[in-house]
DNA sequence: TCTATCTATTGACACTATGTCAGTCTCACG
DNA sequence: CGTGAGACTGACATAGTGTCAATAGATAGA
């Protein structure tokens, strides 16, 4: 029967998204390291050795929760594309997109910056391909706002490559959320409010990109 | 006798330090995930319990290798200041020694980058105050390098706090390093090699700073 | 010199977590 | 029925961490 084939494979991704889900609640409520493959079997009320069937090692298992960050942060980045029609706009409201998603989905935010700081060779079980400097798909959205912008003529058109252009703004929006995330209370000490931080980072970013005369 | 517990004390830092040099140099080969307290013990030749009584646990002994490292940063930081004498030089010559200093001791800077990821809540043991957002030591030269530049003109003077720039350029650079770092191959594989990326960031960094009509 | 004592050092233990595997359970199909 | 494929599990082997009682070594004082 091929429709029972169907139904099996139907099932598993069923299984495994649920498996996905205990560990990404396990993981928002008391971050990673401290996620045991016990406490998620538990929560998905399965044999720890299950797991295993479905996931090669834990850090598999993290990886499928990393790619619905990603998933979820390139919706999060059209949404904000959408909001606006010039270029410039669409590429800082980009970076409030990745601001606000951090704030709303801590979790998430933490995977992105596992994958973005340890190599994540991708493994040769899975899907490979999947994932490149930061979410390939997302990087892209970047690069089509800058695109329409230098089009449109809120962007400078003197930077060189946009791809070169995205990945460098990601980097940096990236370094900053990292910082105001980890270290707010350090930052309070020395005077600095998160809003303060981000917006005034925010701010200058966008400067950067914008023509001469500043818009 | 007084200055036999003098000598006590001092035997006991050398011994501290061989340990800490022992780590360092596993960490600098295989990577901190990789390496275990009994590989440490034996590097050092002494006893894996005994590593318990110089360092509360594996977390600490990376913090001590992290002040090693932060105050390595301090140096090469002062060191770049000095090479310039107008602010804005100064500070791109700040964000240029980050990333010669990533590269000459890549183990270093992933001990920065954890220090900044992870809240590292200093330990209530530990000499507590030593490290705030990025070793307030290293973020103080910056500071210093921003206000020499607006006293002599070559940095607008019309960003705000000086420390909240160098906190933000701070984020930004670290972030650039980080994602070459890591993803390296990856940036390669979209056309960006690494100098490209790391100058065009600092070229970035600088026209940031400078005053309208670009210096 | 002998001994009390203090500190550095260690072997062995308890605990936790990971990953594996042989074996059991279930159920659609012949 | 009963059988075979795939879902599932209990129990094991391994590895690493942190702790503790006990040992070894040196020093000051009698």
């Amino acid at each position: 029967m091929s429709y029972l084939a169907e139904r099996r494979v139907e099932e598993k991704e069923r299984r495994r998204a649920e498996i996905v889900d205990a560990a990404e609640r396990l993981y928002a409520k008391k971050g990673w390291d401290s996620v045991t493959m016990d406490q998620v079997a538990k929560a998905a009320r399965l044999s720890r050795a299950l797991l295993y069937v479905y996931f090669r090692d834990r850090d598999e298992l993290q990886f499928a929760i990393g790619e619905r960050a990603l998933e979820m942060l390139r919706t999060r980045f059209i949404e904000a594309v959408a909001r606006h029609v010039r270029g410039l706009d669409q590429v800082e409201a980009i970076g409030r997109a990745y601001m606000t998603y951090a704030q709303d989905f801590p979790h998430y935010f933490d995977v992105c910056a596992r994958f973005q700081a340890h190599e994540m060779s991708a493994q040769p079980g899975s899907n490979e391909g999947a994932c490149a400097v930061a979410g390939d798909a997302a990087i892209l959205v970047v690069v089509d706002a800058i695109r329409t912008g230098i089009a449109d003529g809120s962007v400078r058109a003197d930077i060189g490559d946009p791809m070169l252009f995205a990945v460098t703004l990601w980097a940096f929006t990236h370094g900053v959320i990292q910082l105001a995330m980890a270290k707010g209370a350090d930052l309070a000490r020395l005077g600095i409010s998160i809003p303060r931080f981000g917006d005034n980072a925010l701010a200058l970013l966008r400067s950067m990109g914008a023509p001469r005369p500043a818009g």
